[in-house]
DNA sequence: CACCTATTTGGCTAATATGCCAAACAGCCA
DNA sequence: TGGCTGTTTGGCATATTAGCCAAATAGGTG
């Protein structure tokens, strides 16, 4: 594999392993929304305080947030605006998944 | 949270960390052009067939591909249509993260 | 059936990710 | 300055992932 394509490679896959957790893609969504503190995703998200600020830390590192200092308060953005057209592909995925399930109910399972 | 918000979050970090690897995207790439032996995959993924498999396994499991035994062959096929249009978003992130880096060479760094 | 090819699975080690607690830091206010 | 609130960082235990080798399995053919 040629040099360039696998360095392309590993890039998009460290996106995608940054938005790949479920308190991540929480943060995202609300995001979508609005800036938020790391307190408000905190009570949303319902853990430790460090471990969130760990995974707004993970995404920014990624490049798909930005935080801004205000007062004591760290607000955070989405840097990237497309992150809902984003996921209409993994919904297919998971689309796809229930009506194989519904398929093998109905009994056309291997 | 609500409980199935947090049941559909789960369902989607699945999907993407099925995604985040570089040889995953690698094969979901190649599958974009046309379905693929194993062997073939191999071939361009340069690692022990076991391991190709295992990645393979992963897609399958996430719902992203499917496969089809002919002969003592299994050929491997996208589930979705629309990876490439997913991958619009990420492209996104590594557009704007290569900028930061110009501005921040520039001497805008913080 | 014996043998060959293609693929998957089991088992292991090394590397990485997660989440909590405690400690450090930063900004604000008395 | 001292104390308070909000956030990040360090450190640790546990869990998950990746990749290789070896063994098992499945299909095809002599």
């Amino acid at each position: 594999m040629d040099k360039q394509r696998k360095a392309h490679l590993e890039a998009r896959a460290r996106v995608l392993k940054a938005m790949a957790h479920p308190s991540r893609l929480l943060i995202i969504e609300e995001l979508e929304q609005n800036e938020r503190c790391v307190c408000e995703l905190t009570e949303m998200i319902g853990a430790d305080i460090s471990t969130v600020s760990k995974h707004l830390s993970v995404l920014r590192q990624a490049g798909i947030v930005e935080d801004d200092k205000r007062g004591n308060q760290v607000y955070y953005r989405l840097r990237i605006p497309c992150m809902l057209k984003f996921f209409d592909c993994v919904e297919s995925v998971l689309q796809s998944q229930a009506e194989a399930r519904v398929a093998c109910l109905a009994g056309g399972c291997r």
